[in-house]
DNA sequence: ATCTTAATAAGAATGATTCTGAATAATATT
DNA sequence: AATATTATTCAGAATCATTCTTATTAAGAT
């Protein structure tokens, strides 16, 4: 029988994420979740990413820096959960694999980089009325969309 | 060493698309593509699908039904053939598999039923521009996009 | 501290799609 | 019409992202 004292601080994370983890248990609480080593790693790699569109893959990349690593299995089960909750978004860009994002802030959709990746995100209330009207147009009772425009960002397109 | 004789007419490719055969030849050599019995069949299967939205899967179900099938792996590659040629359009709806379909028709998007799998064709000139627009605000050279609506369609939406 | 139940780990399994190498058919050439 | 040249197909193995399975472990309640 091997038995495992477990010594580990369990408000102890991530090294880059010292101090927030209270706020971190917070979130996880209210969306209905109990709070576990693995769904505090991941939504801490979350908020700490500036990028903000994750892969699983980038996720679990993340976390095996850490002490203690968590499986990818285990990534793609937490990701799923938070998107259950409401907690993270995710998003399915032109044949690539999904990417997630926090979902604190409000809707918005992508403009997406063909050549270099990058994400830009932004609001248009008026294309989100038109959809409605297109919608309403054919009884279709719109429940949520999906709008990415392709290109090449400022700094790829050929400076002529 | 089995010896086969081609007798079946080169012309002849499934029972549905009986003298259509002229126009798809001539399809595929304006797309820059040999003629070929596997490249018939798809294309024919395509056109008589009635505008809708196949996956892969579908169109190897539909050859299956040929005296001399085609295998999935050759769906696949001359799909990608299409695709590549401009002949036929890839989508790929919220985490279901790609779908094609002929690129006859004006570009459009989409409506998805989220029950029946419906799915509704239209334009808005007006979304198309406002989509231009926030492109030119990023400074993003926009090339294409996808903008598809989630929900109910009025068959499946709830008869309060 | 212990109990009950939910969550994790590890790897196997899955499903869609692509690749590989040998065989075959399509056009060009004779 | 027969043959050469080259593109295309076949069949199955391989791959990629993602999900499932089952034994083990940890969380929150008593």
């Amino acid at each position: 029988m091997v038995s495992l004292s477990p010594q580990k601080d369990p408000v102890t994370v991530t090294p880059k994420s010292e101090g927030k983890t209270e706020g971190l248990t917070e979130d996880l609480h209210k969306a209905g979740l109990k709070t576990t080593l693995p769904r505090l790693k991941v939504l801490s790699i979350l908020e700490a990413s500036d990028n903000r569109h994750m892969s699983a893959e980038d996720v679990y990349r993340e976390v095996l820096k850490d002490s203690d690593p968590v499986g990818l299995a285990t990534v793609y089960r937490v990701l799923a959960q938070f998107v259950e909750a409401g907690l993270v978004v995710r998003h399915q860009f032109e044949g690539d694999k999904s990417v997630f994002e926090l979902n604190d802030a409000a809707h918005h959709d992508h403009m997406v980089c063909v050549k270099c990746g990058l994400v830009i995100e932004f609001v248009n209330r008026e294309i989100e009325s038109l959809q409605q009207q297109m919608a309403d147009r054919h009884e279709f009772d719109l429940q949520e969309h999906s709008l990415t425009l392709y290109g090449l960002c400022s700094n790829c397109r050929e400076p002529s």
